[in-house]
DNA sequence: TAGATTGTTAATCGATTAACAATC
DNA sequence: TAGATTGTTAATCGATTAACAATC
């Protein structure tokens, strides 16, 4: 089935799925079944079916799933079972941190480029990448072929880093500053604002 | 209208709505309009009239919202027109950055307890708190009855802290461990997951 | 075989959107 | 007033869930 058919909903839990089937992976377990999948991920075992139906068949009656098989069919399908390069904007304290996160990499998303556009911190050096000057993001990104970014600037810079990074190239934007922005039809962004989730979940206490 | 009769969906996006609120307010903006909202969210302006419906009226036909009130209210109805006290579970890199990042005080998110169980890190000083043994975490979270938490700890641990939390009292968990918590009703979790939302995109690169 | 679990269909459920009377 | 925009209804759209024949 062709992939525009799937609902983006559907794309959206299939990296947890992944990152279920890689704990039983690496618990050795060599089955699982969506009744297993869906008790440990609070999710109903006929939606893991149907989500999985758009993709293929990858399970037996009766059995179940084999977890590796899944596991690296649903990389596969992700496009996460080879390695990425990465680009990040902003080297303050966030920027840092995700620089300095080896969470991404252990996940093939490689931070190969780091921007700034503050003096004091361009040449600072990395697990051996020092930070550019934001004036050369569109050359290196370019020469690099980087397709996803992470924006790690105030919120007043986002937009304007966003633009730069689409006209560059870029095609997937994880976005940490606390603004919504405005990109071109076929170019992606996510956004991680922690405090948006600290406000939603405040009205419901007491 | 009852608060439990409002879909959680919808409480999802009023932090956003007020996000936008904030920084017209910030510019100096005295009106909006649901179209305008829309138009900087990207999102509907009759979702955004349903949504606010569910509370009241706050607009008037012709003129739109009133920028300041309706971020009052907002902010009354998501109860962040209040401070709150969080714990902070986990003092490594990544915890560290939570410590010191300075946007969830800005928005009345206060960390009055960090934890971790770590000699080496017990006894240090951030904003002032010291970090505290982890095994006194129930006692000092009853003591302040702080009722929202972040998790901050590696992925195999992180459902034995979220049990502690929740016997001490607290109703709502941030989570950046990549894990699907259990937790029993009453009490809600959140989770951010960077590399979720990077695969999600991946899925969409050629 | 008997038991378990898939993939899929159809029904249900809920959210989004379009349209418009009311009215500022 | 004329133009603009709300709040709300009803229609549409899409996602979730239950159920079950197929079959390992």
């Amino acid at each position: 089935m062709a992939a525009s058919t799937v609902p983006d909903i559907v794309i959206g839990r299939l990296p947890l799925y992944l990152r279920a089937l890689t704990m039983m992976s690496e618990a050795g377990q060599e089955y699982t079944s969506s009744h297993e999948l869906g008790q440990q991920l609070g999710i109903g075992s006929a939606q893991i079916r149907k989500d999985l139906s758009h993709f293929g068949e990858f399970g037996k009656q009766g059995t179940g799933y084999e977890v590796n098989f899944l596991k690296e069919q649903l990389a596969k399908i992700l496009k996460v079972d080879r390695d990425w390069p990465v680009a990040l904007v902003g080297f303050g304290d966030l920027g840092q941190a995700i620089a300095h996160y080896g969470g991404f990499a252990a996940k093939g998303f490689h931070i190969q480029a780091i921007f700034d556009n503050d003096p004091a911190k361009i040449g600072q050096e990395v697990n051996g990448k020092q930070v550019q000057d934001i004036a050369r993001l569109s050359e290196i990104i370019r020469q690099q072929q980087i397709k996803i970014a992470i924006i790690a600037v105030p919120a007043f810079a986002a937009q304007a880093v966003a633009d730069q990074l689409v006209e560059a190239g870029v095609k997937a934007i994880l976005n940490y500053a606390p603004i919504t922005l405005k990109v071109p039809e076929g170019v992606r962004v996510q956004y991680i604002d922690p405090v948006v989730h600290l406000q939603w979940m405040a009205y419901y206490l007491e």
